[in-house]
DNA sequence: TAAAAATACTCCATAGGTATTTTAT
DNA sequence: ATAAAATACCTATGGAGTATTTTTA
């Protein structure tokens, strides 16, 4: 499971049409197709119903969006922490705080 | 910044040494050593200092590390949920289903 | 039948491997 | 002198593109 699938997976999710998600990720529909099937394929379950109006998320999708946009969220909060470090920011919070914290 | 990236930040920085963290991941140490380069040039901040003793974690690193436990650990939950949910909502067959694996 | 997704290729960027060099104590 | 990281070079996997086919309300 690749970041880059993840993000795929959201915005078909948000979309509902592969074609229009594939010109918002600047990607052709093609590839974006495929990377979903490989997602489907690794988590074992299809996370969509194919219909000729496009794309709708099963049962399955819709437990799984919230984890990919935590994904996508926590990637992002580390892409920043650094920056925001570097522009004198005080020290961060929410990201390892939960190390061992049942 | 890919997951195998951040995966990787993490075992060296837990290892503070390249060598026995590419052993950890069973992969060479050249590849290891460009990953985090490549890692630290994109966010713009060296995350070790290198020593000839290993590499040991800069104040940037030791920022960025909780993040790349967070990332990791939503990944994780991310590829369970489906698995957690196939054990509980549509049981086959029977009730008590434990690791549904032949 | 008319939209949409799926397939069949082709190409290339890059991740990883081996061998070697550089660096710092 | 030694143990580590860094570099050079090569290979191959797979991600993306274009063209085309299949599907189903």
């Amino acid at each position: 499971m690749s970041v880059a699938q993840i993000r795929y997976f959201v915005a078909v999710a948000e979309e509902g049409h592969v074609g229009r998600a594939a010109r918002r990720l600047r990607l052709s529909q093609p590839p974006l197709t495929r990377q979903i099937r490989s997602l489907e394929d690794e988590l074992g379950a299809p996370l969509f119903e194919r219909t000729p109006r496009g794309m709708r998320l099963l049962p399955s999708g819709e437990r799984f969006l919230p984890h990919a946009r935590a994904v996508l969220r926590e990637l992002d909060a580390a892409s920043r922490c650094l920056v925001d470090a570097a522009q004198g920011a005080p020290a961060p919070d929410g990201a390892g705080t939960r190390t061992a914290e049942p």
